[in-house]
DNA sequence: AATCCGATCAACCGCGATGAT
DNA sequence: GATCATCGCGGTTGATCGGAT
């Protein structure tokens, strides 16, 4: 037997979202934030499954979707993403702010891929598409910097120091080390300076394999290989965020094969390495929605719509120092 | 004006992961 | 440990639109 529908079928709308049902969702989240999807239908008065509102919600109707069109410097760094990641949308919209993993699934079928091909590029080796592939090696990525921690302990915050993964962080297309994330106090983006690191040679792990089809030409000797993915990993890495120092067991067991993992799996060792950067970087993660007046502060928890579907927090309140 | 066709993107569907019991 | 409910992700579908014929 077939797993049981999300949802009555049968008094359950589809299709397009009309206005009025826009709004009957917009102002119940407002009210009660999000999650409960299950529930949130009835209680919101809408004829729809859950699972409906919940995409309604995060693809079109979140208040901090960036509308438009993607930009140069996006398209960029999409495609830099997917030649590590793979499609692994969510994790590739983690990156882009405002971005959702919808949008970019959509823009990268119809656009970028496209692009690639005029370039010569396969769009899902990222290699010439005149070479021939024949076996299958494990390629893994190098970070230009690691950071692993914000460290908001000091300040008498009650908030945790937080893992980069936890940041919407953004390499700075100018500079080699320079981060940016969401400031809420002025809508900007704040820029945050790490110390450039060296790293020692990193040796391919046999059962780790981060690009998404993993094969590269039999003739391309191993080292090269692993040079032209230093090249590519000027990117940044958040991809190269370590795990939390102390970890729950659910976070353990959460974060566990997942392509992020993986990475983190690599790169953790760096981190244990180089420790965490922290007097450049203090940073309070804030509830935008308390900010604006649509939900109470009662406490230092952020409510679920300041943070991403992915769990990675939206804005970011600098401490002076 | 009518039709066709490709591009776009919102929405749906199925499934794996996770948490609760 | 088994089962069930729920969530979230990635692939796919289908409605809509605009340009070409």
């Amino acid at each position: 037997m077939g797993r049981s529908p999300c949802c009555e079928k049968a008094h359950t709308n589809k299709g397009a979202w009309t206005k009025e049902e826009d709004q009957r969702l917009i102002d119940y989240i407002r009210v009660h934030g999000e999650g409960c999807w299950r529930s949130l239908p009835k209680a919101a008065g809408l004829h729809r499954c859950g699972k409906s509102c919940r995409l309604r919600w995060i693809n079109y109707l979140r208040p901090d979707l960036k509308r438009g069109n993607f930009t140069e410097e996006e398209d960029e760094l999409i495609i830099k993403l997917h030649s590590l990641l793979g499609n692994k949308w969510s994790l590739i919209a983690g990156r882009l702010p405002g971005r959702t993993d919808n949008e970019i699934k959509n823009y990268w079928n119809t656009h970028i891929k496209r692009k690639l091909v005029s370039r010569g590029i396969d769009p899902q080796t990222h290699r010439p598409l005149n070479e021939i592939t024949t076996t299958t090696t494990t390629t893994v990525p190098t970070p230009a910097a690691t950071i692993s921690h914000l460290d908001f302990s000091s300040n008498n915050s009650s908030l945790p120091s937080l893992p980069v993964s936890k940041l919407n962080l953004m390499k700075n297309s100018q500079t080699n080390n320079t981060y940016n994330y969401n400031n809420i106090d002025n809508f900007s983006t704040t820029a945050i300076t790490v110390p450039t690191l060296n790293y020692p040679k990193i040796e391919p792990l046999e059962d780790v394999n981060c690009t998404s089809s993993g094969t590269t030409t039999e003739e391309e000797p191993p080292q090269q290989q692993k040079q032209d993915k230093f090249d590519e990993s000027e990117l940044n890495l958040e991809l190269s965020i370590g795990l939390k120092p102390v970890q729950t067991e659910s976070t353990r067991v959460s974060s566990a094969n997942t392509a992020e993992s993986k990475l983190q799996q690599v790169h953790g060792g760096y981190n244990q390495l180089f420790g965490t950067v922290q007097s450049a970087m203090v940073a309070q993660a804030v509830c935008l929605c308390c900010q604006l007046g649509y939900q109470s502060s009662n406490s230092t928890e952020l409510c679920l719509n300041c943070k991403n579907s992915n769990g990675l927090y939206r804005y970011y309140r600098p401490l002076s120092s």
